[in-house]
RNA sequence: GGCCCUAUCGUCUAGUGGUUAGGACACAAGGUUUUCAUCCUUGAAGCCGGAGUUCGAUUCUCCGUAGGGUCACCA
């Protein structure tokens, strides 16, 4: 096999976010797409920062953009901090380059600046809106085209206004009207490159091969292949994402409604795996029934044939549930480690509380949640509002338990207490067998429901044992207390 | 408004010119459990509509309808 053979092209993809802020699940589901790709072939994935509207920029969100990518495990080949043979993965270090392809278009009679106002072109835009017409500039061209000296923005001077077809490797076949090729602006008049122009130059100076990106790109995609053609370059594969949409799938996912900042799923207690699995899913499968994916499964199984069209909602709740899959997979330690951070700290302080204690209940806490705001359910002390105490009393345990009213269990929580009161406090067995007796003479509903709910004030919650055990017996003691003057006003 | 894209349970999706249209989340019922959860069993739930092609269309074609995208010196 003759190894210079151009035919066999390393495969390389990039993720190009704008440093315009957070990141969001649609971006990162683009990143772990090209990531996935570029993986699975052996090729090279690089991340880009497309800074060329210094307007829109936010500080610290270059950072941002790697510490989330990092947090996931998409590791990239070259980045902003890692410059190929290429030279910088950032954009506003390459005006140069972008420079060098202006003049020749220039120079080729295929570029020109634009003489007019802003007022005059937004006249002509108003016009043309009057009109129910949609603006294309190039009908303004002027008859004399100037030489560019750089103050004025650069427009392109298409090569042909036609309909293109062009190939997508997950829609097929796409086409769109000559309406949609102009003279779009190459160079602004502040000297940087826009998007348009400076990404193609820019895939083709780095090698990419393949052009992941959300379906919003298609309709533009013909003034790109207009400006390959003015720069004589070959067209890259086009790989067009399905959108995510927002939950009530009413539109797409957008930072403008709802759609959170990817580490804030990190501070939420989602664990990174989990968030990939569950991304990869939305747009892409593999046709088998499997829904737990490693990201070295993904790499496996990751195929741009099986890449969505239509575009798919996030659900929030199978995310959890993907969580928890994850959540009971960890090791020990890991276990440990997650539920100590995600305690109330106050739990921390209580006497009798200890890391051994927490250790023992590891099992029985973790598979009781699935992301770790669910864990301090039961642990925080305080003012609970008491729902057995409320009007809602019927409506809102009466279903779970047959106590008619909550003055009726007033006399066994006393009971409890002092039972506790001498009870032995070293295991969550000691604490039920100190109970036990008097509960079943009693009936186990109505001695542990009451002592479980005095305990957490909430219906759903650990056991009462588990809450005992961690939180202590002064404050076990203290809380059965608190609810029974609760019950008795 | 022009242009473009998309369409299987509520949601993520599998699938086929002939299938009891499969799985998962969520939901419901039952069992285990002192609650919730976990786990097990079961259930309900879907091919957007209309023509055409065909012996036969959820699948192919066309037309609707609905949803989405795009028409920047933003990416």
């Amino acid at each position: 096999m003759d190894l210079k053979d151009k035919s066999i092209k390393k495969i390389v993809t990039r993720f190009a976010p704008s440093p315009t802020g957070f990141m969001h699940i649609g971006g990162i589901r683009t990143a772990l797409f090209a990531f996935l790709f570029a993986r699975k072939n052996n090729g090279t994935f690089i991340l880009r920062i497309e800074d060329t509207d210094k307007d829109r920029e936010v500080a610290g969100s270059i950072e941002h953009i790697q510490e989330s990518l990092t947090w996931l495990g998409i590791d990239w080949d070259y980045g902003p901090n890692k410059p190929g043979d290429f030279g910088s993965c950032i954009q506003s270090e390459r005006l140069p380059s972008y420079l060098k392809y202006a003049k020749q278009l220039v120079e080729k009679g295929l570029a020109y600046p634009d003489p007019y106002t802003a007022e005059e072109i937004a006249s002509f835009r108003e016009k043309a809106g009057e009109e129910k017409r949609p603006f294309l500039y190039r009908n303004h061209r002027p008859k004399n085209l100037l030489p560019w000296d750089g103050t004025k923005p650069l427009r392109l001077k298409v090569p042909e206004i036609k309909r293109y077809t062009w190939q997508d490797a997950v829609r097929g076949e796409l086409t769109a009207g000559e309406e949609m090729v102009d003279d779009i602006i190459l160079i602004k008049s502040d000297g940087y490159p826009t998007y348009n122009f400076a990404h193609i130059i820019d895939d083709y100076e780095m090698g990419v091969t393949h052009i992941m990106r959300g379906d919003e790109f298609i309709s533009s995609t013909p003034k790109f292949l207009s400006i390959y053609d003015a720069l004589g370059f070959p067209y890259p594969i086009f790989v067009t994402l399905p959108p995510i949409l927002r939950d009530d799938r009413t539109k797409k996912l957008g930072k403008r409604d709802g759609a959170k900042d990817i580490l804030e799923y990190r501070s939420e207690g989602y664990l990174p795996e989990a968030m990939i699995n569950f991304l990869a899913l939305i747009g892409w499968n593999p046709s088998t029934d499997q829904e737990i994916f490693s990201t070295p499964d993904l790499i496996e199984a990751f195929e741009i044939a099986k890449i969505q069209k239509a575009g798919g909602a996030f659900n929030e709740e199978k995310l959890l549930w993907t969580n928890k899959q994850y959540l009971l997979a960890m090791s020990d330690e890991q276990k440990l480690k997650y539920i100590h951070t995600a305690l109330p700290k106050e739990v921390l302080d209580y006497p009798q509380f200890s890391e051994e204690r927490l250790k023992k209940l590891i099992p029985t806490l973790i598979e009781r949640i699935h992301v770790a705001r669910e864990v301090a359910d039961g642990f925080e002390s305080g003012e609970f509002d008491f729902a057995f105490t409320t009007p809602n009393y019927e409506t809102e345990l009466l279903k779970w338990k047959n106590d008619p009213s909550s003055e009726e269990a007033l006399p066994r929580l006393e009971k409890v207490t002092q039972l506790l009161a001498k009870a032995d406090f070293s295991t969550t067995d000691t604490i039920k067998s100190a109970l036990w007796t008097y509960a079943e003479e009693t009936g186990k509903g109505k001695v542990f429901w009451p002592l479980r709910v005095a305990l957490s004030g909430k219906i759903q919650s650990p056991d009462p044992f588990t809450i005992a055990y961690i939180v202590g017996k002064e404050e076990t003691i203290q809380r059965i207390k608190l609810a029974c003057d609760k019950i008795g006003k």
